[in-house]
DNA sequence: GTCTATACACCGATAGAC
DNA sequence: GTCTATCGGTGTATAGAC
């Protein structure tokens, strides 16, 4: 099965995960195309294992990177983990496809994809949840039932804070897609610079205390 | 030949990018698969042509939506903008994938694709040249050459306000993508008023300015 | 310009022997 | 668990007649 899955994800940097192929996986293995079976139900079987291993693996960069940073500042963190997911993106551009590109037409991703998604997400979560909790122009008004969600992970915070965190969280993808897909050509010469200036004015812009704890 | 792109944009919402066949095209047209050939020379040829066309209506949409408030302040502009590339997307999920989703593999964008994608980012480069030139806390600092490029549309800008304006723009496309792809699900329950919220927030925390010109 | 025919590939999935 | 064989499809692309 572990082996399957592995050739699974080399297969996923040829040909993109709408073409991946059992019968592909088996002739790489050297196996009948109908042994698979016995593994695998189906593709879509194949697919969910390979989001799931997938997510955990760039959660796992992610949450070493906190790691690595977490007597620091929450300033620090923020931009050592965003450039986890970076470095992670560059380094395996099939598999940030697969987690963050367009849908595979077809394909439900059933609950243990979503499930396997929030760990990446957890990090995010818990790093603007260091976010000074009423700035200065906090304005009262009424909290929008439309950030019910979000406002769980992140508690006791208005809502253009909380709007302005989840702007910096799809600024963070948006910006990696963007690099990764070709968008940026033209507009930024340097890209890894460019990342470093945006994931660090994102953590300032976000309040992110630039003391340790 | 008109007929065969329009055909091929049906089949796009089926099938996606990567499983776009000649044959398919051809057998909804009712002619051989061979007689395409006589209007397009290969599949990567037919490609080329979806994206420019696809590139064109959304900028027209963009365009319109800017027209349409153009006595309207920056601000209202920018959240118009937006908008309208947001429905757009949400209308045409399959054409929004092909332009900002995982690139095909083994196509290379010829220059004529880069140029008409051109048409989308002029529009918000505009919006973004109404930005205040040197806001209160603009650092003086060298200017980075990595953002060379950017900055020849909007010159006169200290690189905080650059790079903020680039993260605006790539958030904008990361709210959407997160949005159509499923990465919202969970954080946000009305993704209608939660696009506006923050397409609002983008404008003002860029400062643009919120009076008439 | 459109057709038929063809070469040469690919795929998911199943039946049934060993 | 793995195999062979099979069903019933998919595709790109070209040759050559009309």
């Amino acid at each position: 099965m572990a082996a399957i899955v592995a050739s699974a994800r080399r297969q996923l940097a040829e040909v993109g995960a709408a073409e991946l192929s059992l019968r592909a996986v088996a002739r790489e293995l050297g196996m009948a195309s109908s042994a698979v079976y016995r593994y695998v139900a189906s593709r879509d079987e194949l697919l969910t294992a390979l989001l799931v291993e997938t997510y955990s693996e760039l959660g796992a960069s992610a949450e070493a990177a906190e790691a690595h940073t977490a007597t620091d500042s929450a300033h620090a963190r923020w931009v050592a983990v965003c450039h986890a997911v970076r470095r992670w993106a560059l380094a395996h551009p099939h598999d940030y496809a697969l987690l963050y590109g367009t849908p595979v037409i077809g394909y439900a991703a059933p609950q243990d994809t979503v499930a396997a998604s929030g760990r990446v997400t957890g990090v995010f979560a818990r790093l603007i949840g260091a976010m000074p909790p009423a700035p200065p122009e906090s304005a009262a008004g009424e909290p929008s039932p439309a950030l019910a969600g979000m406002r769980s992970y992140v508690p006791g915070v208005s809502d253009p804070v909380l709007v302005r965190a989840m702007l910096a969280w799809t600024a963070v993808f948006g910006t990696i897609s963007f690099e990764m897909w070709g968008h940026l050509v033209g507009a930024v010469s340097d890209p890894d610079e460019y990342a470093d200036l945006a994931f660090r004015r994102l953590a300032t812009d976000l309040g992110l205390p630039t003391q340790r704890p």
